[in-house]
DNA sequence: TCTGTGCCTGACAACGATGTCAGGTAGCAT
DNA sequence: ATGCTACCTGACATCGTTGTCAGGCACAGA
């Protein structure tokens, strides 16, 4: 009779063991394996290795969400991480720091990618929420942050990081933008460069303008007058920012020292360096290290962030934020540091 | 009373609204609020929206954890990746092609990095069951994935990339080592060179045990007698590889084209070649391509993998699996591409 | 022997949602 | 006016787990 009605099942009958499954087989309560599976405690010894051989036998795994439905806090012990994309070497470095740092509290991370669209951090804050996380981390790409705020009075723990978000009040983990530009420049005009020229990313990015400012503040402070400076800004591609640099070389009166506000904007003053020839003759600067830029002729000196520190930062605040922390939110920032490898110490033709 | 009350809660009393909630502001049942969420057919417009209304006012968001408890099929609409590491690029490439495949139908990722550590690929896994994921997409690192047999029974969808499982039938997707090996050895041999070299990775992994197969067996076919040819292996890094190329290119007799088996040990081999002042005397082709890889003088030929091929079949099949699909598990096959950029058609000095 | 004190246990309700199913209403034909 | 559909709608049980709470048992002290 069962086998024949079992030839009717579209799946096997192979279905997963409950508490309750568990319970029978061990011959005591659902509440005492729930006490087991949680190392509560008062259970006899006995009785949890009972249980314990119960849940072997049955391959029984415990279901963290049916639980967490009841558990008072409801937490489900995951959090959601927003990335500009989990292919960007950056972000897999927070991430991974952030993985690190919440393995050991038992917590998940979910991650997604948001590929420059604001539209996208709205509906992937949205997907994350539905799973009921426990905090999020995000990279705000939207023009205002402000939709998340019933989210964040609720009590949400949110950590924003590499941008401040705007329209809300929260915690954020950012590189320190404009002090690292100016470091840059601080640099090239110690090694007797005067015509200095900027390679920016798009003008709508906050960290952008924020180093393009650090950047031309240094000039004004080295006393270069900063409008005879050439800032070519919008390159979002290696593409376009070899097209840039091209022009900006083959000038009448081309720069002696360039400063890449970006990495694919560094690749590509790399590509049209090499392309004229003037690798070695024109100094190089990028903000943000890449690997293998030591292996390059010359190296390539940068301004090396440290997304592992952005991470781990960001992962304890929202662990803090989580057990509890009410504390004002504020703007956490991480230093940069200049690694002097060649291209960034060439000196000016005389 | 009730503000004096509220001053001893320790958390604001902002609680997360329910669908009861939403159901008594919109007067109707909570049965229907779940119709609208879900999109079901059989409710006046009228009550849709008189729903969604109350949904936009309380901010409500649909709990997809507590549905898939009674759902049928209890489908939690997310997904677990295991990858060596979310830091590693290679592996940022599937996991964003995975994403991608899977954002069409709503469905989460959880990410986590193996570290080269077997018993951390059971604890995630564990981890991962716990949250009663969909499907599972594994880079097996463990000796033996026969730990899951009880899960893939039950019909959990299972897919390992990269590698292929061990101890259990499977489905897999991985790129085609030993060709590609191959088609390294014979595109050197092609070039002129008859004194190769194997750098390659620890032995206990299968794609560096395919790679050498392929690649000794093509030398085979050339006529080349393999105990000819100096074989490292066990090169986990760049710095074990940048020694052992060290002490190959100082021997009395040494390769004129050596042949790297990984990334790492490429760098390595590259390092060395530097060092030496060989670059442009010793050929170098390296297996799997990396950025910058067309930068470097000369430019570096590899086997290039194809990550975004690898994660959108892998994704492609599990959703099969996970719609129902039964038929017989088996490995999928991506094949690699030769891409020459210079560093690969050095021929050897007369 | 009897009472009291701890310590273990399990029955039961509840978490937030959905499947089932019966009831109610409107529209149409008779 | 009556009966029949067809369509909407909500009450209720239930998914797998945990919080609450009361009951039971052993042991110690009187």
């Amino acid at each position: 009779m069962t086998t024949m009605s079992n030839r009717y099942r579209a799946e096997p009958a192979n279905n997963r063991p409950t508490m309750r499954d568990v319970a029978a087989l061990a011959g005591v309560g659902t509440k005492t394996v729930s006490r087991v599976m949680n190392d509560e405690a008062g259970v006899t010894e006995a009785t949890r290795l009972r249980v314990l051989k119960a849940t072997k036998q049955l391959n029984y795994q415990l279901d963290i969400a049916a639980g967490s439905l009841r558990r008072t806090g409801r937490r489900t012990l995951s959090i959601g991480l927003l990335l500009p994309s989990v292919a960007n070497p950056f972000s897999g470095e927070i991430h991974r720091a952030i993985e690190d740092a919440l393995a050991a509290r038992g917590i998940a991370v979910f991650a997604a990618s948001l590929d420059d669209d604001p539209e996208r951090e709205k509906t992937l804050v949205a997907a994350f929420l539905r799973r009921r996380v426990d905090g999020l981390v995000l990279t705000p790409i939207a023009k205002s942050q402000a939709y998340v705020i019933p989210e964040h009075s609720r009590d949400l723990p949110m950590v924003f990081i590499d941008r401040e978000p705007v329209g809300i009040e929260a915690d954020a983990v950012v590189t320190d933008n404009a002090a690292g530009a100016a470091k840059a420049a601080a640099h090239l005009i110690s090694h007797g460069h005067r015509k200095l020229a900027y390679l920016g990313d798009r003008t709508d990015i906050q960290t952008a303008r924020e180093r393009r400012r650090g950047f031309t503040e240094e000039l004004g402070r080295a006393g270069i007058v900063s409008s005879t400076i050439p800032v070519l800004e919008g390159l979002h591609d290696e593409e376009s920012a070899c097209r840039a640099a091209h022009a900006l070389l083959g000038s009448d009166d081309p720069p002696t020292a360039i400063f890449s506000s970006q990495n694919l904007v560094t690749f590509g003053a790399m590509r049209a360096l090499k392309d004229l020839g003037l690798s070695k003759r024109t100094a190089l600067l990028g903000f943000d290290d890449f690997s293998l830029a030591d292996m390059m002729d010359p190296g390539i000196t940068v301004i090396a962030q440290h997304p592992e520190r952005i991470g781990k930062l960001a992962a304890e605040r929202l662990l803090a934020r989580i057990d509890g922390d009410h504390v004002q939110p504020r703007t956490y920032v991480v230093p940069t540091e200049l690694i002097p490898r060649g291209s960034g110490e060439l000196r000016p033709p005389n």
